[in-house]
DNA sequence: TGCCAGGCCGGGT
DNA sequence: ACCCGGCATGGC
């Protein structure tokens, strides 16, 4: 079988078991890119409890957290873990976002999505499974996200080496998918909710996988 | 109780 | 070009 055949498979087969996901958990895209940021290596429970302390003091807005010490925002974002790092990385983030685009994620998202990735990529504090979160679902631009599940999953069922880099992983799926945003963001959001639910262990493989039909090919 | 979560950076080889 | 320690809270 081909690859393509092989992920369109995937595909199909996570989206008839979880159905249709419609991510990303937020509101705007604004809210999506400050939790791309939260989510770093964190669980998504305590982003949504940072989250929230935001929006009770409403100042879930550019202008807002480019005004406010970064002191004050590392203690509202401390359920997320790794507080001080992430108030410097989202400084970094708006004050780019205001100081380039006047606090409009409007603007930013009308450039050309190849030049916004490498400028997003030079803000200290964004690394490319950030920067390909905020392309996809806070600007619905077609960069495939890869993460931690994406790794795990598709190494385990050898559909690419365990040491393959980040972007040899994005590659896989862009030069063998179609480049669109609907169907690069479901299938992500299909990854993780596989990866939250199902195949959780990072050494056994899952006794139930809904892909278990890889391993007889 | 310890382990781990939707990374990234900086310094050392 | 890799490898590693540091960053930190909350849930199981």
């Amino acid at each position: 079988m081909q690859k393509r055949e092989i992920l369109l498979k995937i595909y199909h087969c996570l989206f008839d078991f979880f159905g249709p996901l419609n991510w990303w958990p937020g509101d705007t895209p604004f809210e999506i890119m400050v939790g791309a940021i939260l989510t770093q290596n964190t669980a998504w429970g305590n982003v949504e409890k940072a989250i929230n302390n935001l929006k009770k003091a409403n100042l879930l807005e550019a202008q807002k957290l480019y005004q406010i010490e970064e002191e004050e925002l590392a203690e509202l974002i401390r359920p997320s873990g790794y507080y001080k790092v992430k108030a410097q990385r989202l400084k970094n983030l708006v004050t780019f976002l205001v100081e380039e685009y006047g606090g409009s994620e409007r603007k930013m998202f009308a450039e050309d999505g190849e030049e916004l990735r490498e400028k997003l990529l030079a803000i200290k504090g964004i690394g490319p499974e950030t920067a390909d979160s905020i392309l996809l679902y806070a600007g619905n631009k077609p960069f495939f996200v890869v993460d931690a599940y994406t790794r795990r999953i598709f190494s385990r069922h050898q559909l690419i080496p365990e040491a393959a880099t980040y972007s040899e992983i994005q590659d896989f799926f862009t030069q063998n998918l179609d480049r669109e945003v609907k169907l690069f963001n479901e299938f992500h959001a299909q990854i993780v909710m596989l990866g939250k639910t199902i195949c959780t262990s990072k050494k056994e493989n899952c006794t139930s996988c809904p892909l278990a039909f890889l391993n007889s090919k």
